[in-house]
DNA sequence: TACGACATGTAACCAGTTACATGATTTA
DNA sequence: TAAATCATGTAACTGGTTACATGTCGTA
């Protein structure tokens, strides 16, 4: 049979357990850890999407009451594996944004005047660029145990994540700047 | 009153109305030609933010079958240039992010043995650098005439989107190629 | 003894896409 | 005359978040 087609946050959750066996818990606290800088994943679709893993036959589930807590752990199957390797062996969809302060920095023209306009665009890029500098800065802070993992896939992520902060905090910042100096000149 | 919440695509509408009046086809049309590279929309979320809109009192519909075809304008009311300018001026949520292809880059490693999980992520990576190509080529060709326009924060989002799509193509071609040197050496 | 972490799940809601349905007008 | 474009809308569905509900265990 084909195998049912799978949300995206299907397979993180077949990506991690392809990696050993682990409880629901234990899933979110990974992608926590990881996945969620470019894709997070709640309780509310864990714990549901591992049952529709489980109906169609690509993760198994057992009790594990010896530990202190009672809890189920999730391994992966056969069957579960091969979607893995399908699904990561087939192009990936178009990239799709929805950047908040994009939109606000596009209809900044639409503040008030040209002085009011250009300060709600200044103060936008403004944030954006902290953000960037935390974002960057939480994933430095990964790199370490990522380049001790060994593995080449996950630290390409890293290194992506890392500098297109690090640039996008320098190119905000620059623009921002530009802006603030027209602003003056027009004043 | 205080104003309904809004989504953030009621704002697209209300930011595109702010330079005048229009029907919801056009709206469609203004987000294709700019917004949807980091804010799509569809029709089926236009036009019922539409009629929402013109229930809460921020935009007015008329009529407009003098033209050749029938249609309905609309126009932006001073509430919603109000919502449009509080809108501007609060800060913007975190940017979350939900990119596929990191995804599958984050897991390639799972793709086989060390050669299969690098020459997936290497192709990943080309997939991902040959859509940066394509988004910067498209956002350069937008360039003269956004530059023509003279709305700073319209030139500024422009920007940033060329500028990040050609480092993101950059970047992911020196990291693909890092990879496959990894992958012969191993060989 | 209370708080934080472990642990699992459901229900209500929200934003958004896709497919469907309809029909007029313009252009090749 | 057929196809593209103009034009408007709804219904079904999907993927996801948030809030709720419940209970245990370790520790300060």
């Amino acid at each position: 049979m084909p195998a049912p087609q799978l949300s995206n946050t299907a397979y993180v959750i077949l990506g991690f357990l392809d990696a050993g066996p682990r409880s629901g818990y234990e899933i979110k606290q990974a992608v926590d850890r990881s996945t969620r800088f470019f894709w997070a994943a709640s309780y509310g679709q864990i714990y549901p999407e591992l049952k529709r893993l489980r109906d169609g036959g690509l993760v198994e589930s057992e009790r594990d009451d010896a530990g202190a807590r009672k809890r189920a752990i999730h391994r992966i199957t056969r069957e579960g594996r091969r979607a893995l390797r399908d699904w990561l062996a087939e192009p990936a969809a178009v990239t799709e944004l929805r950047d908040e302060k994009l939109l606000k920095l596009f209809f900044s023209d639409s503040a008030g005047s040209g002085k009011r306009a250009s300060s709600t665009g200044a103060s936008v890029l403004e944030a954006r660029a902290s953000e960037h500098d935390e974002v960057a800065e939480q994933l430095r802070a990964l790199e370490p145990s990522v380049i001790a993992l060994g593995k080449p896939g996950k630290l390409a992520v890293l290194r992506y994540g890392i500098e297109f902060n690090e640039w996008g905090a320098r190119h905000c910042r620059n623009v921002a700047g530009e802006l603030e100096r027209e602003r003056e000149e027009s004043a």
